[in-house]
DNA sequence: GTCTATATCAAGATAGAC
DNA sequence: GTCTATCTTGATATAGAC
């Protein structure tokens, strides 16, 4: 019954957290969004940073499903490489970025990154996440397919820092191109470099 | 003669920029770092955002004048191609960042970005760095060392992107790598993808 | 020109009526 | 359970003495 609230009060933090970042996102806004007083909405979220954390576990969930989804498919379908399957997890999240839909967290925020780091369903989709990636990571660097000189652990990095690049915003704002292309550009450069395949 | 205090000023502004990021910054920690009150530091910079654009000039002039330096040794030796210049700046801009001195600013501020903008010493050596480094993207395509495919301006947003990229801080952070693996990591993974060279 | 002290304001959070 | 109205705080910015 209250869940129908919950969720229009975590669709606006997300987009909020999308369009303009944790900084300028404002508690007041969140409850302009959802339609609510702001004391209502404290009730349910005693903080901004529960917010924030309710959003990152949101999207969390749906990569998670993302994933599952695919390794499903791959387990009908042999010639699926995790490399392939890594990939498709990057555009996954650039489609989700240019869609206004991916909340991005700002990287200095220790208030922020302690009460992420408390906050148990949080941790537990990233860890969940993290891991999964990872078998896909490692099986491919075995495979050829990546780089084995990389620690496993930079290319999770890498991954994760280029679900919120700010390249696709860049290229987005400069209406020149269209999502697709975006998308292929970006993927392109983070698996292949800017020197391209093949060289 | 004042000069010297504004040095001290935009050197701490610089550091914390680097450290804690433009919203966590207060004027107070300037004025306290730069050993100064704030109000006498009003005098000198009118806002927040004055400040962070003079740490971002500093930024620039010092990119600059690596780059003349790369231009001025790529005369004496025709050896070296504009993908390598490339490459190097990309590694003096992590190094940089490494050092704690690469100042970052977020993506999302529209007063900072609308003070950016209007501040004449900041865009003029923006649009000087973007156009030394365009020279040497344009030629690097043509020679078939970068991707032709991808538009000059992805490349330049990228390389811009990498030089604050979050992956450098989170490796450092681990502890368990050194500083010139990182750099060489991170590089080669923005020239050459996750992939590696030379599949 | 520099400082102390203060104004001002935005935003996170809460009290208390209904 | 929800809202209006308010508290509180931290940070930008300024007034005014010396």
């Amino acid at each position: 019954m209250q869940r129908v609230r919950q969720d229009a009060i975590v669709a606006a933090v997300n987009r909020l957290l999308a369009t303009k970042g944790y900084d300028a996102m404002t508690v007041d806004e969140v409850a302009a969004e959802a339609g609510l007083a702001k004391a209502s909405l404290y009730k349910l979220f005693p903080s901004k940073e529960d917010l924030a954390g309710a959003a990152m576990v949101g999207v969390l969930d749906r990569a998670l499903a993302f994933v599952d989804d695919l390794r499903a498919r791959a387990e009908a379908d042999a010639a699926v490489t995790p490399v392939d399957q890594l990939k498709s997890v990057t555009r996954w999240a650039m489609q989700t970025q240019l869609h206004g839909e991916m909340p991005s967290l700002p990287a200095h925020n220790s208030n922020l990154s302690a009460a992420l780091q408390s906050n148990d369903a949080y941790m537990d989709r990233l860890i969940s996440l993290s891991n999964r990636l990872g078998i896909w990571i490692t099986e491919a660097q075995t495979g050829g397919a990546l780089n084995a000189a990389l620690p496993p652990e930079l290319v999770l990095y890498t991954l994760f820092a280029r679900a919120c690049d700010p390249v696709v915003a860049l290229l987005k704002e400069s209406g020149q191109y269209t999502p697709a292309q975006i998308v292929d550009w970006v993927t392109s450069t983070t698996f292949d470099g800017l020197g391209g395949p093949a060289r």
